[in-house]
RNA sequence: GCCGGCGUAGUUCAAUGGCAGAACGGGGGACUCAUAAGCCUCAAAAAAUGGUCCGAUUCCAUUCGUCGGCACCA
C-alpha cells in the first residue's frame, strides 16, 4: 500500500530574483519532503512561479518586452534553484502561465460561479494621476497618495467580479475548531480566528478589466475580464497535481501541507480554504507559517538595498552549508536575523569542528585499524527524529542529529579507542566498528539536511577511507 | 488607536511557584585518534515598580521597550 505525501511552498511572484527568504521556505519544505521519503512515502514537493498581474505587466512594458518573455526569464531563475539548492528529485515546478494551470483556473472559476459564489459588482477604485496607479486603502495617508499629497485622487467606478468570502466565516471557524493544528504555529491561527470573529469577512474582488490590464487568465464567459492574479495563483496548489483532469493523481496527493510566510496567513488559511469549500474540495492538510529573515534587524527590501542572494552563500560555503544554516540556524516561526558572520560562526562550530572533524577522526581510526569496511545492517533512524518532523519542529530535528554528533565526540574522548587498539586489538576494533555504524546512522539522518555530505560520508564508510580533504574546511 | 505575543548570560534559545540550563562566543587546563579540531573547566543573565504567597524569574497589575495582526500587496 503506497503512502502519499504532498507538500508545497508558496509560488514566488516573478518581479525579483530569488532571495534568501524564499530559499529558506523551499529548503525547509525540501527537508520535510526528503524526510517523508526516508519514511517510505511517495512524495511531491511543489514550487513554481506566479506570473500574472499588474506588476509583471508594467515591468515588462517598461522593459519593452512581451510579458510572457519577461516572465520566462524569471521562471528560469526559479527553476534553476532545483540544481543550485540541491532540491529533491520529487520536485514539481508549476508556472501560472502553463496551459494546464490556466485551464484549471478557469474550471475552478466556473465551479465557484455555479456554486453562486461569484458575482459582478460596481467597484470604486482610487486612482492617483501622479503615480498613474490605483491606490489601496493601506497605501493612502489621510485619504491621499503620500507621494502626491497635493493632488486629489480620482474615483473610478468599474465592474469587478467578487468572491462571496463573507459567506464562509462560520465554515472556516468550524474548520479551525475541528483542526486545532490547522495552522502552525498556534498564534497565527489565533490571528485569523480573531479577524473572522471580530471584524467579519468581506467579499473580495477577483477580476480586473482586461482593457486596463490584460495580463491574466481569461475569465470564462466574459471577454472583458481577466482573473485577479492571486485568485489564479492559489489554484496552482491543485493544478500542479492534476486537478481537474487527472483525478487519480489529484485524489492521491490532495490534501497537502503548505509552507508559507507570515504575510500569507489570510490568503492561505482563509481565502484559499474558502475557495476550496466553494468548489467542494477538501481543505489543505496543514499550513505552516514561517517568519522572515531580517538583515541587521532591518527588513530585507529592494529600496534599502539589503536583499541577500542565497547564491552568494553557496559561492562562499557551498550548498550544504546554506541548507544547514536555513534548516537549523534560523528561527522557524519568528523572524531571524541574518549576517554572513552568523553563517561563518555556525559553519565553523557545527560543520567544520563538529561534523567534519568527527568524520575525520572516526574514519582515520577505521582506515588504520579495520581490515574491511563494516557490514552495514539495516539502519533505523530513531523515531524521535521523525516525530519532530511530524510536528514541523525542523530546528529540533536537526538539533537531534547534532546531539548525536556531540555524544560521539564525548564517547571517543572518554573511552579512547585510539589507545585501546594498541593494547587490546579486538576490543578496539569493536569500538571503532560501533562508531562507524553510528556515524552511518547520522549520515542517514543528514540526508534531508545535507544531501551531498550524507552521500560522501556513506561512501567513505563503505570504502573504509578517511576523507582526503576536510569535509568542511574551517574559515578564518 | 484596538487586539495579542515577547522582554532570561556577549549572542541564540530552554526550563521552573522553592538555590536559573544549554549551545555558540570569551578565559584557563590536561590530552592527541581528528580540521590549532575534540574533551575538561571558569566567568557570564531574569527591563522597572508594586501586589499575592512562607517563598516569584515563573501568577497579577502598572510602566518602559520590542514584535506581530488589524484584508485586495502579490
Amino acid at each position: 500500500m503506497k503512502k502519499f505525501f504532498y507538500i508545497t511552498t508558496t509560488i514566488p511572484y516573478v518581479n525579483a530574483d530569488p532571495h534568501i527568504g524564499f530559499a529558506m521556505e523551499i529548503i525547509q519544505a525540501d527537508f520535510v519532503a526528503r524526510t517523508k521519503k526516508l519514511q517510505g512515502y511517495e512524495v511531491v514537493l511543489n514550487t513554481g512561479t506566479d506570473e500574472h498581474g499588474q506588476k509583471v505587466y508594467k515591468k515588462a512594458l517598461e522593459a519593452g518586452q512581451d510579458p510572457q518573455k519577461y516572465a520566462d526569464a524569471y521562471a528560469e531563475k526559479f527553476r534553476n534553484l532545483k540544481l543550485l539548492l540541491h532540491l529533491t528529485d520529487d520536485l514539481r515546478f508549476i508556472r501560472t502561465t502553463d496551459e494546464h494551470h490556466k485551464k484549471a483556473a478557469q474550471e475552478f472559476w466556473s465551479k465557484c460561479f455555479e456554486a453562486g459564489d461569484i458575482y459582478l459588482k460596481e467597484y470604486k477604485v482610487r486612482y492617483c494621476v501622479g503615480c498613474e496607479l490605483e491606490k489601496t486603502d493601506s497605501e493612502l495617508v489621510e485619504g491621499r497618495c503620500p507621494i502626491h499629497s497635493d493632488r486629489e485622487l480620482e474615483i473610478i467606478e468599474e465592474k469587478n467580479y467578487f468572491f462571496r468570502f463573507s459567506k464562509y466565516g462560520p465554515k472556516l471557524l468550524d474548520l479551525y475548531e475541528k483542526n486545532p493544528n490547522f495552522v502552525v504555529p498556534e498564534f497565527r491561527l489565533n490571528e485569523i480566528k480573531f479577524l473572522i470573529k471580530e471584524k467579519g469577512l468581506e467579499d473580495f474582488s477577483i477580476s480586473r478589466l482586461k482593457s486596463k490590464m490584460p495580463w491574466g487568465v481569461q475569465v470564462p464567459n466574459d471577454p472583458d475580464h481577466v482573473m485577479y492574479v492571486w485568485f489564479d495563483a492559489l489554484i496552482n496548489y491543485i493544478s500542479t497535481i492534476g486537478w481537474p483532469d487527472n483525478s487519480d493523481s489529484f485524489l492521491a496527493w490532495w490534501p497537502g501541507v503548505q509552507f508559507a510566510g507570515k504575510d500569507q496567513v489570510r490568503q492561505q488559511a482563509a481565502m484559499w480554504q474558502a475557495m476550496l469549500m466553494s468548489v467542494g474540495l477538501p481543505p489543505s492538510k496543514k499550513i505552516i507559517i514561517h517568519g522572515f529573515i531580517n538583515i541587521a534587524g532591518q527588513k530585507m527590501s529592494k529600496s534599502v538595498g539589503n536583499v541577500v542572494n542565497p547564491l552568494h552563500i553557496v559561492d562562499e560555503y557551498g550548498i550544504d552549508p546554506l541548507r544547514y544554516y536555513l534548516i537549523r540556524e534560523t528561527n522557524q516561526f519568528e523572524d531571524s536575523d541574518f549576517s554572513m558572520d552568523r553563517v561563518k560562526i555556525a559553519y565553523n562550530a557545527n560543520l567544520a569542528n563538529g561534523l567534519g572533524n568527527l568524520v575525520s577522526r572516526i574514519m582515520k581510526m577505521a582506515q588504520d585499524n579495520l581490515e574491511v569496511a563494516p557490514h552495514i545492517p539495516d539502519i533505523s533512524i530513531p523515531q524521535k527524529f521523525f516525530d519532530y518532523v511530524d510536528t514541523y519542529e525542523i530546528n529540533k530535528a536537526a538539533d537531534f542529529v547534532w546531539a548525536e554528533i556531540g555524544e560521539m565526540d564525548q564517547y571517543i574522548q572518554t573511552n579512547q579507542p585510539f589507545k585501546v587498539i594498541k593494547t587490546d586489538k579486538a576490543l578496539g576494533q569493536k569500538m571503532i566498528t560501533d562508531l562507524v555504524l553510528r556515524l552511518y546512522s547520522v549520515a542517514d539522518m543528514l540526508n534531508p539536511i545535507l544531501p551531498q555530505t550524507s552521500d560522501t560520508i556513506k561512501a567513505l564508510i563503505k570504502t573504509n577511507k578517511s576523507p582526503e580533504a576536510p569535509l568542511f574546511l574551517r574559515k578564518d
